[in-house]
DNA sequence: TAAAGTACGTACAATATAGTAACTATCGAT
DNA sequence: ATCGATAGTTACTATATTGTACGTACTTTA
């Protein structure tokens, strides 16, 4: 009874997958600089802690956004990539940064309008 | 520096903007059932509070998302509906939710082949 | 006089999330 | 023998967010 906001919508799941801090990041990072290890990838996100990042991947994981490819060589090598539904994704993700921009400059003519 | 996560990514607004509980619900909502008074908006969202409520709204507006329309009269009559950037998500939105749909049947195909 | 409805705002508590730091195992190098 | 690297995990703390409950201003209804 604590959270019921329940939604009974397809796209809210995927929201909140990639809602928290760094989580959209991360994926994005992923998609255009291809498969990295756990350490390269964590240096590409500077200030994240390896909790938050150990996390963030496995819930990407978990949803078959990102595979994870993990040799138990002596020290491990785990490597991390865009799956295919991350790459689904990333379609989604080039609309929605077209947007943004859009939306960024318009905000700024705006303002420069407001200014005279 | 407590929360440093920057991303530099035009995406990235949006996501927060859309990303919190409720959030997303209420925009699918009007851009479904079109404008809505507060009070009719709120019976919608079974569980939410008037003043989560009202801050999603807030934020909504001030990104320009949702339009909001207040008659003075007393009582006061608050409308909510979707502005024109709202609609620009609607399509993101389809998208996403077709994606969302997708990826839960392939799951529940999934499940019931390991089922086996 | 009191209750109820509208559209909130505010104060406070509860909870969830994020951050920090230290610890794990193993090996090679120093 | 200790350090450092890899890829985390664990415990603890700090912060942010949510939820709850109540207050506000005004009018209508009982």
């Amino acid at each position: 009874m604590t959270a019921p906001h329940a939604t009974s919508c397809p796209m809210d799941s995927i929201l909140r997958l990639l809602m928290g801090p760094w989580t959209s990041y991360i994926l994005w990072i992923l998609q255009s600089e291809g498969p990295l290890r756990f350490g390269a990838l964590k240096r590409k996100v500077p200030g994240i802690s390896a909790k938050v990042l150990t996390e963030r991947l496995r819930l990407l994981e978990e949803a078959g956004v990102i595979f994870r490819d993990y040799k138990p060589t002596i020290p491990p090598q785990v490597t991390y990539g865009p799956a295919d539904r991350g790459k689904e994704l990333a379609e989604v993700f080039k609309t929605l940064n077209a947007i943004g921009r859009r939306w960024a400059e318009e905000d700024k003519m705006e303002k420069a309008g407001k200014a005279a």
